[in-house]
DNA sequence: GTCGGCATGTAAGCTGTTACATGATTGA
DNA sequence: TCAATCATGTAACAGCTTACATGCCGAC
């Protein structure tokens, strides 16, 4: 139910089309909302019918034409309201650790594989945080002071993303371990 | 999709009910996977169906009937298969950050509460994990040997929530400034 | 006497994924 | 020529949540 605030959110700070909401889900704030288009073009036809948002037809030369959308007032009072109540702790599904837990029914080489991909995956994430964060610190104070609470969310990124190395780093010296025994 | 594994692999190591796998869920794997009992037992019907496991009905004195599901031949074969191969890495939804990042339009008030909330939770779990660690650091080196892989999703848990509650240190100080400067 | 634990389920609905569909332009 | 980017959508299905339903036992 969240994705509605989350496109609201980013329909806030600037109109946007679907496309645009999903390039920024994919390149921007992927280290905190993901979505696929088919499901953003749907949420935004109903935050359209809702009135929370206002469309305008953009045709475009030597591109397909684009649907500009834009937040309404009723759309940001839909926001604040749900700003103002709290949202639920984060359910957490993790299929990779699932498959570590069960580690035993398969081969060591298999797990240490797996490791290695995902590692690789989240070092690639972290390198792109970070990258971002250098940039933020080249703002001026003033601008700095504006996105302060974005940037906060790319430090949880930040964070998250290198605890999660520093596991795979204890998990890859087990395995090794394993494997040097057997 | 992978909820089919995450049973399969309690299965793996020991017979259980539905309930009893919820408890798990609920109470000691809760870090890492999390399902709704009607989920469960709707997904224990179908693997029931597949013969990927064997029921036994128990009936107990002094308190309801259960079923003791434990895992066919050809469960642990489909749960090998699976862990032969490669799962995705997770999405991430994070509807707390969607909340910071669209901070500007609520009062900074609202966010400290927020933030408070959701670290007295984090808290808690990572006092459980702890707590579970500890028990695992007395066992004998053979039994510490036997349960190497869970320990080290456990590991993950514990890493996971210190860096959640690093980066909630990190807002709550900038939280603190906004509101002094207010 | 009410609440939590034990134990199982059905049904409706919402959320999210996968598959299918179209079509121009630009770069390797 | 093949893939990627731009740009939007429909339809079917899978996954997950919420509501409803039952009933006994023990503790406070």
């Amino acid at each position: 139910m969240s994705l509605r605030y989350a496109i609201l959110t980013l329909l806030a700070t600037e109109p946007a089309s679907g496309y645009d909401i999903v390039k920024h889900f994919r390149e921007t704030l992927g280290y905190f909302w993901n979505a696929k288009h088919q499901q953003v073009y749907q949420e935004l036809k109903k935050l359209s019918e809702d009135g929370n948002v206002l469309v305008e037809n953009q045709g475009q030369e030597d591109k397909p034409d684009k649907k500009n959308y834009r937040l309404s007032a009723a759309g940001l009072a839909e926001l604040q309201q749900w700003l103002a109540g709290s949202v639920p702790p984060n359910k957490i599904n993790d299929a990779l650790l699932v498959k570590l837990y069960a580690g035993q029914f398969t081969d060591v080489a298999n797990l240490k594989a797996e490791m290695h991909s995902h590692r690789q995956t989240h070092e690639n994430t972290l390198q792109a945080l970070l990258a971002t964060e250098q940039r933020y610190r080249k703002l001026t104070p003033a601008e700095q002071a504006h996105h302060q609470l974005p940037y906060l969310t790319l430090r949880r990124g930040i964070l998250g993303e290198q605890a999660w190395l520093a596991w795979a780093d204890e998990v890859m010296q087990v395995l090794d371990e394993q494997d040097a025994r057997s």
